[in-house]
DNA sequence: ACCAGATTGAGAATGAGTCGCATTTGCAAT
DNA sequence: ATTGCAAATGCGACTCATTCTCAATCTGGT
């Protein structure tokens, strides 16, 4: 499914979304994080956001959010993305197909759980790194820290 | 000087390179890692990665390699990167400019101290994730750390 | 309902990275 | 040294994800 910054890449994965129930608040909240103005892709985009943690395409987005709001455009989706990935709310990750995937995760620093068979990424948090460790000769003020292995479900169902 | 994945964006880089002395060994090593080939493009790209540890375009290693193999090309800078990134030596981060920087950052498995302020590159071990945390519902096979800041340098100069 | 500013869609433009292929090179056997 | 072959290279064409442009369209407050 996905390719770590140059770690191991995997497999294709399977169809079923909506692991996770739409929380309306959550969507308010995310549309909030993208400044005043709703609008109807922004909503759309948001919503199918929230609506899986996989990692999916912009064009896969896209398609998404057309169900929804189908004006919306492309340029909107990388618009939309841009700004919720600056919010920190968004992780992006390279699939193995060489393509970027992007997946919903969240407010506030956290970690990421990231499946590599059906690239489900789930926040792990509280921050596993506390208090900047001592690192010789510089100083941290911020880290990055992914995890990579398979979830549950997909476990289970590798044998 | 560079994006961390999601995180802030920061300066341009001072120019002065040299950081560490070219030790031939690593160079041996390093195109070891490549293959049973030694090129002198190979040479070149290696010997100028090794110069330094900060993170460079395709462009400037190109430039920087053709002075000593001048009949280096980017497709071979590309090819050369893509190896050294594969065996784990290269790291690979967005600077601030959006362009991608390669850095070579040794062997074996370490965590990253990236320098938002001159990107240079520093492997940290050993690594500070020992014995996969517990992470509800996922077992985790890899990770990913890095870490921005300034380097002790850039801290003194930040002034 | 009206306005100023923010947002959008469509398609053109960009540019990093890849590919194909004829040519060159490295290396080991002769 | 010479030779042969597989591996590596350079060049330029090409792909395709992402960005940009800008006129038209919304949003939210008045």
């Amino acid at each position: 499914m996905l390719r770590a910054d140059g770690v191991t890449p995997v497999e294709a994965a399977p169809a079923d979304e909506r692991d996770h129930d739409v929380r309306d608040r959550d969507v308010e909240e995310a549309l909030a994080a993208l400044g005043p103005s709703v609008t109807a892709p922004r909503r759309a985009i948001v919503e199918v956001m929230l609506a899986s943690n996989r990692l999916r395409t912009p064009e896969d987005l896209l398609r998404e959010a057309r169900a929804i709001a189908p004006a919306t455009s492309l340029a909107t989706v990388y618009r939309t993305l841009e700004r919720l990935h600056m919010a920190g709310r968004v992780k992006r990750a390279t699939l193995s197909s060489g393509a970027v995937g992007y997946a919903y995760c969240g407010t506030g620093h956290h970690e990421h759980a990231i499946c590599l068979r059906c690239g489900s990424v789930r926040p792990v948090s509280p921050c596993l790194i506390s208090g900047s460790p001592a690192i010789e000769g510089f100083s941290a003020t911020s880290h990055v820290l992914d995890f990579y292995g398979l979830c549950d479900r997909c476990a289970a169902e590798e044998r």
